[in-house]
DNA sequence: AAGATTGGCTAATTCAAATTAGCCAGATTA
DNA sequence: TAATCTGGCTAATTTGAATTAGCCAATCTT
């Protein structure tokens, strides 16, 4: 990785635990192994380097997105393994999805950031809106809306059923990122968690 | 409210919306009307007005659970209420639930201001956790197991169900906390959601 | 009512952190 | 290979915000 990524690499890092206002050009400088002056051939100013962290983040969002978009238009493939989603099935969704969302380095990083800069700055609420909270429920309620098409979730309400999933599993989230330690309690909660979903609204419902 | 007092007050404001790091003493001064140096008659640096939110938070959370605990230990009262807990009872508890900690000035202000600090220092990590994850979970818990005693909610497990109930209600929050112009929408899905988790666990199955 | 305390003010002072100036070596390129 | 560019460095410079000094009027206190 070249010195340019790098800044942008230890400054996501250091703002994510302390915030933006507290983190120093020098101690970004320093884990990056230069001295403060020599950051400004790469970044004009402090603010720079946030700013370029929110435009890599948009670059590989629109990405994502696009990858998702070719799952989701092209949907009928997904939906083959929906289609007989069974509890397996559904724990492995909620499961991957929390796991991925928890543990990727970038993204826990970068949630943790916009956590602590939401209040600041409108453009950063609605990106953590965006990335956190409509993003997912979009995906996610399409998932289940083709499973209960299926008829092996029942609901006239999918939007709620969507939430029903996918609030604890939020709610989870931002526990761990705030404790770590809680991460093997909440693993057990989140299973537990799906599996009374697949109950109350499975129409195997036992 | 004598002038320390109002120093908390307009501290607390302020670092609600920009965080610690980004609010300089001289700006709590000007909302005070009174100068910077002034202030340090009445606290000793920037850091102890900030310590004394928390201090009075302390005291203030204190309080309340002592009058929890009155209505809890005294629960044979309270659960003269949710015994026959109709889904009105339930709505009510939710929304009352919810707009209390939505819209209470000071509840407001202090979770964002924790929402923004809680990386910087494991001691506010554990109180957020606390007020807005554990004290909730423990209390919502023990008045729908209450009520799932009394057979108006079945479950086998009251602390999934209880999950089930609050993260939609700590989801909405949050949302409402970034972007206030969401709030009519939140109200209507809280409404929803506790309908729809009445009819899950209801045993009034229709 | 004299003396002490309180809480305000203006004018320093201090200090830390961002940024700029200007030098230089090694790599790149014409 | 000479010229330029790149990215590093040290040594300023700037700035701005926290804090301290020291004054003063009003208000308690005895």
């Amino acid at each position: 990785m070249d010195t340019k990524k790098r800044i942008l690499d230890e400054a996501l890092t250091l703002f994510s635990e302390k915030g933006y206002a507290n983190v120093f050009v020098g101690e970004i400088a320093e884990r990056v192994g230069i001295k403060a002056p020599s950051l400004y051939k790469h970044y004009k100013n402090k603010r720079a380097i946030f700013d370029a962290i929110i435009d890599e983040m948009n670059q590989r969002f629109e990405e994502q997105a696009k990858a998702m978009n070719i799952n989701g238009t092209d949907a009928a493939a997904d939906s083959k393994i929906y289609m007989d989603m069974s509890e397996e099935h559904l724990l492995k969704l909620g499961r991957e999805f929390f796991l991925y969302y928890l543990h990727d380095d970038y993204n826990k990083r970068f949630r943790k950031m916009l956590t602590i800069e939401q209040f600041q700055d409108k453009e950063l609420a609605d990106i953590y809106t965006k990335l956190y909270v409509d993003d997912p429920m979009t995906y996610q309620g399409m998932l289940l809306g083709m499973v209960a098409a299926s008829g092996l979730l029942k609901t006239d309400n999918v939007a709620i059923m969507t939430l029903h999933f996918y609030a604890p599993i939020y709610y989870l989230l931002t526990i761990c990122d705030r404790d770590p330690s809680r991460e093997p309690k909440a693993l057990e909660t989140l299973d537990e968690h799906i599996k009374q979903f697949n109950r109350l609204y499975g129409r195997t419902n036992k």
